[in-house]
DNA sequence: GCTTTAAAAAGTAAAGT
DNA sequence: ACTTTACTTTCTAAAGC
């Protein structure tokens, strides 16, 4: 009797010191991605309701966590890139996205694809360009979104692109380096999406 | 009247079977020219066959898996060089061993650009993985027939996971229907 | 879950010329 | 800037960790 019991409270000591790890690693992942409060909240609701159905079996806390996280940006409307996120997890990168992809459609989060919109006044301020210059990207963004020119193409390299030809047209020019490194993309992508995308503005 | 139907092309066949006998694959790895074995890595031994070509993954069982081939009638007879291969070494091979396939990739063409984001909602969110950061694909399981489908920007599909010679054609007429319900098809 | 094998799709990336 | 190589995703069996 005596011996089950203290077991109960073992496993419920290590439950819910697993619990406080998982909530003080999404706290400290958060402060160092520089999301606000209510993005680290509903990165806590989501892990728990993943610890409430059961889904960290086989997986690792830290990587159930980070995908919350990662979740959590995208629910909220601020994404951050999984390269991004993956720069302050101790989780690979790969397991991160594969941990998103079993969460999410486990909990039937039903996220919509990553807008590359979403990106623009981040990397915009990061590389201190004006509201002109983010206004012009967004329509670039529209414009060759709607052309069907986005399909399948990577959300950071879309923005990075569209974000690098608004500064070309508003007279703020960056160059392809700076803006592919607080993108995250290589000058390479930038080069092949901005292409497209003046074609589609009706420029050249 | 060439449709997305007629462009199904089978690009991979898997297919297992088995000669129903214990097979020392040391020994068979030093007599059988091109074999590869590394037993630490995996238990299977590697061997692959050129015309038709295809790869094997011979164990220790007896049991065999035939990948690579190109249809159902190159996994027959790349298993069966493999066969006499075997029985030239004096190991006793079933006369007419059960071969089972296991999962045909095909790819198609669409004919139109898809315009994946509208699609990922269109299909409904539940059944999709659009996750273009990761992968260029939106990524669609399929109950019948059950199969999944790789949908990419250019039209151009894969269907995999499939057992039956129809199911890829099967599968693509559904699709096609789908998209075209949902007036996402050029 | 992992290990290995094959194949297509298209995007991204890195290395070498 | 160009090409080449390689990695991402899906599927599936096999034996064993």
């Amino acid at each position: 009797r005596l011996r089950k019991w203290q077991e109960r409270i073992r496993t419920k000591d290590a439950g819910e010191r697993n619990l406080q790890f998982a909530l003080s690693e999404i706290d400290r992942m958060a402060s160092a991605l520089g999301v606000p409060r209510s993005v680290r909240e509903v990165a806590s609701v989501i892990y728990r309701r993943a610890l409430n159905e059961d889904l960290i079996r086989g997986r690792s806390i830290e990587g159930v966590a980070t995908s919350a996280l990662y979740a959590a940006c995208r629910q909220e409307g601020i994404p951050r890139s999984l390269d991004e996120v993956a720069e302050v997890s101790r989780v690979p990168q790969k397991e991160i996205g594969r941990t998103y992809r079993y969460i999410s459609q486990e909990l039937g989060l039903e996220l919509k694809p990553v807008d590359p919109k979403q990106f623009v006044p981040r990397f915009a301020s990061a590389l201190e360009l004006s509201e002109e210059v983010q206004a012009k990207a967004t329509e670039i963004i529209d414009v060759s979104a709607e052309q069907g020119l986005l399909s399948g193409k990577s959300p950071t390299g879309f923005a990075a692109a569209a974000i690098y030809a608004a500064s070309l047209l508003c007279n703020e020019k960056k160059t392809q380096r700076e803006v592919a490194d607080v993108a995250q993309v290589t000058e390479v992508t930038i080069r092949n999406r901005y292409q497209e995308q003046i074609e589609a503005m009706g420029f050249r | 009247m060439s449709g997305p139907a007629d462009s199904i092309e089978i690009q991979n066949v898997v297919a297992s079977t088995g000669i129903g006998q214990e097979l020392d694959l040391e020994a068979l790895a030093d007599d059988l020219p091109g074999a590869d074995f590394n037993p630490d890595n995996f238990p299977g031994l590697v061997y692959r066959t050129q015309d038709p070509k295809a790869a094997a993954l011979i164990f220790r069982s007896g049991k065999i898996v035939c990948t690579g081939a190109k249809s159902i009638d190159d996994v027959h007879d790349a298993l069966g060089i493999i066969f006499d291969k075997l029985r030239e070494l004096q190991i006793p091979v079933d006369d007419d061993p059960e071969i089972t396939v296991q999962n045909i990739v095909s790819s198609a063409d669409l004919g139109h650009n898809l315009n994946l984001n509208a699609l990922a909602i269109g299909l409904g969110l539940e059944d999709v993985e659009y996750e273009p950061e990761q992968f260029p694909g939106l990524v669609y399981r399929m109950d019948k027939p059950k199969v999944v489908i790789l949908l990419f920007g250019s039209g151009k599909i894969v269907i995999t996971g499939g057992k039956q010679t129809d199911d890829a054609a099967t599968a693509v007429e559904e699709i096609v229907e789908r998209i075209d319900a949902l007036g996402l098809l050029g």
